[in-house]
DNA sequence: CAAATTACCAACCGGTCGGTATGTTTGCAA
DNA sequence: TTGCAAACATACCGACCGGTTGGTAATTTG
């Protein structure tokens, strides 16, 4: 690939990832797009061959982005899987920073509006949050296992977490606030920690 | 207002409730809604001056609709709040059934696609959710002080149930399956039966 | 009952949409 | 140097968008 291709598909991709998080992708227009990335229409449909196509793509490009970030992230340190989770939970908490389109989550924005009319965007956006409540699975199957505690699947915890933060999203969306955000976050912290706490066999 | 009236206006805004869910906002015309509705573009803005108004009045048609819904709701009668609360918490479970558009929250989507764009319409889906998850904080004050339950405020908690609720529609409609968002209610029934049981005590 | 108001309609408007047709430029290989 | 495909740019299209128009029919009001 030249370097004049990296530059136009990637802008575009970057392009979509911020103007789709803060209007949603059927108010962003591909012109929206060329305009932000700096480009012409007709590089954009050399790139992609529809608007749906972009949409996949920047699924793709969220999937792999994210994944580099929290590969990174200081949250893998402690020794213990337990710690590892509450520790992820709180990187979580931390990254609630900024303009609210900055730290939303552009997959979910996209898959609540194109779930009926493209199923291949709403498929990538499924394979990305699915995708990264996955990497927890481990971890969180280690505690269960080293705690004793059971009565549901190390996947439809990990899984919760991604809908905590989803909906915590859509709160601090509709509220305007990040803290409605914050507060969801700690409830999902505090019910992890219980869950996973050593008292567990008090319970009735 | 005459039979003719409450039949065009109520159309509509039943026809929005319906296919602002399916397909967005954004992605949804106002042709779209003239056609399911029955009514001619004339008679939409003669009932709503914009498209915009017509989202603040589906928001506030939707306030009204659930809050009827759920004021003839079964959950309310058992005598202790707490499980009061858990009786809402299962009636939310319950109510997943059907088409996946059927089930999902109109002001939760709207509220992603248009929080920048049209704040009237962000600020009524806000008030939407933040007015029906107040109805809740009675029920969790009581149960907080009889059971000398604290560390947070009735209001975030009953805004975190609305976060896992919205999140959990992100889940089912992404992955196009009604069992993501059960799975996600059933931790959320386990954090609450667990913040409120009686051995808590026996926390470190 | 006449006047005013409301409810509604069909046709239409300027503008924008996603997408295409047809170039021109660039980088690289032979 | 030339050949050639990929990487862009420009100009444009038909369809559709939200919204407006001028008008008619029904209802309410004094």
């Amino acid at each position: 690939m030249s370097p004049r291709a990296i530059n136009a598909r990637t802008r575009l991709l970057e392009s979509a990832r911020d103007v789709i998080r803060a209007k949603g992708f059927s108010a962003t227009s591909v012109d929206d797009l060329c305009k932000t990335a700096g480009v012409t229409k007709g590089a954009f449909f050399h790139h992609f061959k529809s608007k749906e196509e972009l949409g996949v793509a920047a699924a793709d490009f969220w999937s792999e982005t994210t994944a580099a970030l929290f590969a990174g992230a200081p949250y893998h340190q402690p020794d213990d899987p337990y710690d590892r989770l509450i520790a992820y939970l709180e990187f979580r908490k931390d990254l609630l920073a900024g303009d609210l389109p900055d730290y939303t989550c552009l997959v979910g924005t996209m898959a609540q509006e194109v779930y009926d009319s493209a199923p291949a965007i709403r498929d990538a956006c499924h394979a990305s949050i699915s995708g990264h409540a996955m990497t927890l699975v481990p971890d969180i199957r280690a505690a269960m296992a080293a705690r004793g505690v059971s009565g549901f699947t190390p996947e439809s915890l990990a899984l919760h977490t991604q809908a905590v933060l989803q909906g915590a999203f859509i709160l601090a969306k509709s509220g305007n606030s990040v803290s409605f955000a914050q507060d969801s976050v700690d409830h999902l912290i505090r019910y992890v920690s219980m869950l996973f706490s050593q008292s567990r066999e008090e319970k009735k």
